[in-house]
DNA sequence: CTCCCGATAT
DNA sequence: ATATCAGGAG
């Protein structure tokens, strides 16, 4: 029998708390200010925080601020960024998306999602990651883990990250969005993974209609 | 839909 | 050998 909507909402709020008990803190990409984030979220797509984490202190200090990086010679980003992957397409999205944030923004990066979309390289996922975790502006990050645990846990019927994100917000308060996020990606790299999904030591499976609702 | 990149798990 | 990894652009 179909799931209503109240008792969804229900579920998602024992997720919450049983998560959030489990993983206090899951804050795993290091930066000291939103634009430090943005950076390290770009350098993050299909790839670990912890390569990127590896680059990024020493990225900071050679380019401290969007000016830097839109006057850095593209050759040698590309180097600064290689072992992140993509490197290539990564560092002419950091660049040219530096090099708006001066024209555009005063060298600031915009405290809103229709401009942050607007940035190149950037897209949903990646500005509700940033303003969410640097600024408490809500916003559920679907990223590749939110979308497989989402489809596990049936939390969403859709396979659209856009309707996802839909999806996920209407079954809880705003002010979850983003710890909800966070969690939810933890526990997809943690237990809830791509290949063999470690259910026998997942914290919620009791919650997860895979196991039994 | 493909492409971008390379390491690692299976 | 192949799928996947904090995706987005063309």
């Amino acid at each position: 029998m179909k799931e209503t909507v109240a008792a969804r909402k229900k579920r998602v709020a024992e997720i919450d708390q049983v998560l959030s008990g489990r993983y206090p803190e899951t804050t795993a990409l290091h930066f000291q200010n939103i634009f430090q984030l943005l950076v390290a979220t770009i350098l993050s797509a299909q790839c670990t925080d912890e390569r990127v984490n590896r680059v990024t202190p020493g990225l900071f200090e050679r380019y401290p601020d969007a000016a830097a990086f839109a006057s850095a010679s593209l050759v040698d980003l590309e180097e600064a960024v290689h072992p992140t992957g993509f490197f290539r397409q990564k560092a002419k999205s950091i660049k040219t998306c530096c090099e708006v944030l001066v024209r555009h923004h005063s060298g600031e990066v915009p405290l809103s999602l229709e401009e942050m979309v607007k940035l190149p390289g950037v897209g949903r996922k990646t500005a509700n990651m940033v303003l969410g975790n640097a600024e408490g502006i809500p916003g559920v990050v679907v990223d590749t883990h939110v979308k497989r645990v989402a489809a596990r846990m049936g939390l969403t019927e859709n396979i659209d990250p856009d309707r996802i994100e839909g999806d996920l917000a209407r079954l809880m308060p705003d002010d979850r969005w983003t710890p909800f996020s966070n969690l939810v990606i933890y526990l997809g790299r943690d237990k809830c993974t791509a290949r063999k999904a470690k259910c026998n030591e997942c914290p919620v499976a009791g919650m997860c209609p895979k196991i039994g609702l």
